[in-house]
DNA sequence: CATGAATGAGTATTCATTCAT
DNA sequence: TATGAATGAATACTCATTCAT
């Protein structure tokens, strides 16, 4: 019955990808400590056993989290911004503007935002990221669109600045949202 | 004999000060339910047991902690500046500066400045703090030193880039601070 | 396969009355505060978590205990008794006897007695029960067989023995019982 | 200096004195493990480390509450009435009238009854006592005025009614208390 | 001796993890 | 594989006792 094995098989995936989605979401707001497998089973609607079928351990599933916190993110589409062949400065808007919209319509995206950064914070994640933003720094800097300083600064400051405002849309309802070129202005010089 | 009751009063006082300063670090650090009272106690070089002498709770002893992060803040520093006759902009780059200074060189203010915008964040703090920020920036607006758009994003913006770097003091040794100027720069114009 | 539904409903149900009566016995011995609750889980057989499965607190589960105390007496026994069509002292002399003989054949009994009459004295519980005591008191004494008194003292009197007889069955071995007409006694008039 | 060192060493007398009545008072209602030290020295109105100046450890405190209870519950008046060239039935009446009158005008002596019958249920109490009460009733049921039976078992039987109503006054307000005389009757024929 | 802050062993409670069904 | 009751190690909290003043 291969058909069957193989439906059995996407069954285990959507399981596992509805696991790791939901924890991510309440991992990012509640922290490590700050989340209980019983929470979580509650909030994902399974049973506490259940997890435990995918994953080893909290840790494990933590792990996992944190390792798809880029692809929730989506931080992959920097990578292609970045190799499009035109200005720094419409680069960074087209960032800004892609980071500001999904923060406000896709709670998943902060999610994975968050936890990317925090990852990031704590000295594990990618470095490759920062560099690209560096990298396309750099260039606006040459083009003159770009404000002088350190560029691994400005790619910090960057992107604290968006972390910021994902933990914000995590938390509360009610905060007044940046806009797209407040957030391009952090790089980018006044016209 | 009985101890002198003054003596009693301080040698209390002292305690519990010593018990919230060591806890907002810790707790700062690490949340909530990352904080275990053995850990503080340890930290702190008293017995767990005294620790409840002090506060009937965890809980309660967070609480306290929050309570006060504005003062470890020194947040009432902020209304000092606000008051002084000179013009928004200056004022701006005063309250930068003592903040990033700050940020540098105590761990402390950066536990309370933490600690306070979680608070804020939750909803829980002093809406006055805003509004004071609000107040500098909508002067400067009118001065023609400060950039445009909504005050109260504005406010938000600026103390969430602070709150962000007080993060990054806590979390990491290693990280490019951001400069004074570059705080200022958020609210001021390009010159 | 999850576990059928109704099963878990029998074994939580189970396993909670388990608990209910096991714990009344020990609380009935040695009071609230002289029960430790590891205490309690060796001597019901299972970990001391379990426990806390079911009730929320040692204080939950103790007003549990309370609140079952008149069901593990088989306080409603009484009510049967009352409404037989027959003299008052007959009645009380069945009474007396029902009690005395669990008093000797059934510790849960005399545990149940116990905690429902410090329950009484803490003036939580049932006056009803009296009440019925006292009815049949007031017939007795209208058809001659009852001694004189106040209704009230002398239910109160009546069943403080059977508290101090229930009491010394929990505490002691070795105690002399009394018999049933010794209790009856207290109420019919010597014939 | 005598005179100061006598004074000094009636102070301390008269506080050891102060502790062990409030205690006894508060062991009575709330038992060993129910007696919290900091409850004991609020009570007493005395600093907590103040009580082991004069004892060396609670059960020490509780032993000496114990060993006093019967001079507290003045039994040895008891051998006094035994000792009286009366009727059994007279010193029956006797004691009872004594015993209820105290009951009702001192919580001291039901605190007394209380802990001295406690002591008794516990097997660790004076036998004497029961035996003179066995006398006593022997003698009477050779008068003629004592009610037949088990000695013995009479004698618990009337000194469980004791305690009985010595509990009632300890714990509440409100209950109806017997009279001498249903307390003689426990011993006494129907005249 | 009196005091009350400090102590830490003991007790209550939580929560990640296991396991029989 | 899914379930949720059971587990016990980890953690929070209490309280008898000590001790510097």
């Amino acid at each position: 019955m291969p058909k069957s094995e193989e439906r059995c098989r996407e069954i285990r995936e959507e399981t596992r990808e509805l696991i790791v989605r939901k924890s991510a979401l309440y991992f990012a707001r509640n922290g490590f400590s700050g989340t209980k497998i019983s929470d979580l089973s509650k909030n994902i609607g399974i049973a506490q056993g259940s997890i435990y079928n995918y994953f080893g351990s909290k840790e494990e599933l933590f792990a996992e989290v944190y390792s798809i916190s880029d692809k929730i993110a989506g931080v992959h589409k920097l990578d292609t911004v970045a190799k499009l062949p035109i200005p720094a400065d419409k680069k960074i808007d087209m960032l800004s503007e892609h980071i500001i919209k999904n923060i406000k319509k896709d709670e998943m995206f902060s999610a994975g935002i968050a936890l990317f950064t925090q990852r990031m914070l704590e000295g594990e994640a990618d470095d490759a990221f920062y560099k690209t933003t560096e990298k396309m720094i750099k260039s606006g800097q040459k083009e003159g669109s770009v404000v002088a300083g350190n560029a691994r600064k400005l790619a910090e400051y960057y992107w604290g600045v968006v972390y910021l405002y994902a933990l914000k849309r995590l938390y509360t309802e009610d905060f007044v949202m940046i806009t797209s070129s407040d957030l391009s202005r952090i790089l980018l010089r006044d016209k």
